[in-house]
DNA sequence: CCAAGCTTGTCAATCGGTTGCCAATAGCGA
DNA sequence: TCGCTATTGGCAACCGATTGACAAGCTTGG
């Protein structure tokens, strides 16, 4: 209480062993230093142009001399905007969100956003309760592996901009895929190499994108006269893939397409250890490309998403949002294009090696 | 400015076409229908008991009725507490950091205490500027894959609280996982299959944690009295690895330890496209044991770090450097060991396989 | 029966920036 | 040189919550 009151013991409550942390700049230290008002500040360095050149030009010099930083809490509180984003996500171990964060991080911070990550554990209980908290900081939320239902999502988009990834929700902006180029390229891939008959590892049974995929996967193989079959799996990992691996054999098909990579290395995994080989007793192929997915022996052929792609997206579509109030953009799949990536785990049936 | 101005036109700024956001609901709507005054509601809220059990409950049922959620931003401001925790990483796409974000983000959560993610790009420039921009909106920082110098970390921590994963800087507390354990191991295994001569693939050459694990490694070997060089690689990816194979070749080393699993994969690719089998012409031993190792064949033997729970170590340090300020904790890597898992990269060197 | 001691709740200042409104100023033409 | 308008900059309210100081209400003891 020597002088600026609050300005001394500023910085942590408590005075006494730790490291002193210096307080950081505020615009009134600017205001004093450039001999104006702090809302003059304020101006300056939130609206060039609007102020003589030469008071902007002393109040930026000063700013620069303190090392100015804005206080995001205190610009958030009359503005509302955080300059945040947050990305929920059910498991940060899948690799197939590692991407959706980078292309959403680099979105983000290229135009001085910042990312906020959640993770929902998989639970769609947590995932309402962690999107809650976040919605209060953020300006708009992407959730990128959504478990929880419609009128959640929608609930949810009522507060703030909001944007599903992967999945579609009746008014409310989603980025999707579209899966069928990809899917076109592995069945014709199949068809050309000779097999008749093909079975899809589905994913979850409450996964929209599943859904997705198996009906695309049926209409193209039907197209190309194959028989196609939908097999369900324990869970959309390596261990799903493996405990499928036994009704992939009973099933009688030549070729797999898999729910995810995870599924398809699983089951790889499983039938390299049978001793079956691939691709010469089965053709595999994963969906996503994610990390490792070139790993496995043979490496596997798979049908590689956007990812990144959309991550950015859906920042994009947050950020549209927030600007102009544009009648929300619904899921638009434009550039958001997939397509197969042919690596070694697809080849002839063993009986009918002959193509066609 | 029908009746209570500011009241009216909240919510967002432009109000054509919009989704109508409902504006969230504050202590002072909670007051009004509790009838009390608002800061009695912010202390029913958070000092429960100092309060007549009637009233408090009175209040809680009005914040639950208008389902209340504290606004962060204004919390933020008087109590300079975000309740957030900034993670820099290099790169969010390189798997150690995910299981490290995975540790962190539990960690955080479980205290209610949001994750803040940002990624470098490998660039100190840019790590610097998303470092401090970040520090405005946190409590604390972790750096996880730092690539900035000793000074600008420790200038860093001069502001917040500050927390390095894997490197230790002087004054600032570290995260660091013992390696002497499962070097240990990974050496006497090889000294066992009677390797005699082993090399070291090295990270990058600023990299503090490439140079300690060489520190460690040199020391075993030296212990069992068998020869180990370092070998540069170009990177610590595989590329950089398969860059290296040459050069173990020529080397004359019948087994590696690489600085990263990144950098043995990528060997054990461009050898076995080379012709060679691994473990029969090299013994290989990775370092991190990240999603994927298990996916090659051999399947790698790699030393595992307690990556994740170094994350979240890192978040209760940052915790408790807020909480009291008793002295900085040091880095202690007390229950941070690292291990071998035995996969099968290893084996007896071609020349001699009897053991010993 | 009254004063002292606790509870319980209210007032008002504050955190750091933003912004509408108005006064002071500068620039301009006549 | 004067008066008018276009700029420029300052004042003050406000965003939503926290918190120290204090008043009102209650209990309790002398």
């Amino acid at each position: 209480m020597t002088e600026e009151p609050g300005e001394q013991d500023r910085g942590d409550g408590v005075e006494s062993a730790a490291p002193r942390r210096r307080a950081a700049p505020t615009i009134y230290d600017i205001a004093h230093l450039a001999g104006v008002n702090p809302s003059s500040v304020s101006r300056a360095l939130n609206q060039p142009g609007r102020m003589s050149a030469k008071t902007e030009s002393r109040i930026h010099d000063a700013a620069r001399r303190l090392n100015y930083r804005v206080n995001p809490m205190a610009r958030a509180l009359p503005t509302g905007r955080t300059n945040m984003i947050g990305l929920v996500i059910a498991d940060i171990t899948n690799p197939v969100v590692f991407s959706i964060v980078r292309g959403a991080e680099r979105a983000a911070a290229e135009r001085d956003y910042t990312l906020v990550l959640a993770e929902s554990e998989e639970s769609s209980d947590r995932e309402l309760k962690v999107a809650e908290r976040l919605l209060q900081s953020v300006d708009g939320l992407i959730l990128a592996t959504s478990r929880l239902d419609d009128s959640a999502v929608t609930r949810l988009a009522e507060a703030k901009p909001l944007v599903v990834v992967n999945r579609v929700v009746d008014n409310v902006p989603g980025v999707v895929a579209d899966v069928s180029r990809g899917i076109t390229e592995a069945v014709d891939l199949l068809a050309l190499f000779g097999h008749r008959s093909v079975a899809y590892l589905s994913g979850p049974e409450r996964s929209w994108i599943s859904h997705a995929r198996w009906r695309s996967i049926k209409e193209r193989c039907d197209w190309s006269r194959m028989e196609v079959t939908a097999l369900p799996t324990a869970s959309p990992t390596v261990e799903g893939g493996r405990g499928a691996a036994a009704a992939v054999r009973s099933s009688g098909c030549t070729a797999v397409i898999a729910y995810n990579d995870l599924i398809a290395i699983g089951l790889m995994r499983e039938l390299g250890m049978a001793g079956l080989q691939i691709p010469r007793d089965l053709s595999v192929v994963g969906f996503d490309d994610i990390f490792g997915s070139d790993f496995t022996v043979p490496p596997l052929t798979t049908i590689q998403m956007p990812l990144q792609r959309q991550g950015a997206r859906a920042v994009e579509l947050i950020l549209d949002a927030l600007k102009e109030d544009s009648a929300p953009r619904q899921s638009e799949s434009g550039d958001l294009l997939t397509h197969l990536v042919v690596r070694g785990s697809v080849g002839p049936p063993r009986s009918r090696s002959a193509p066609h």
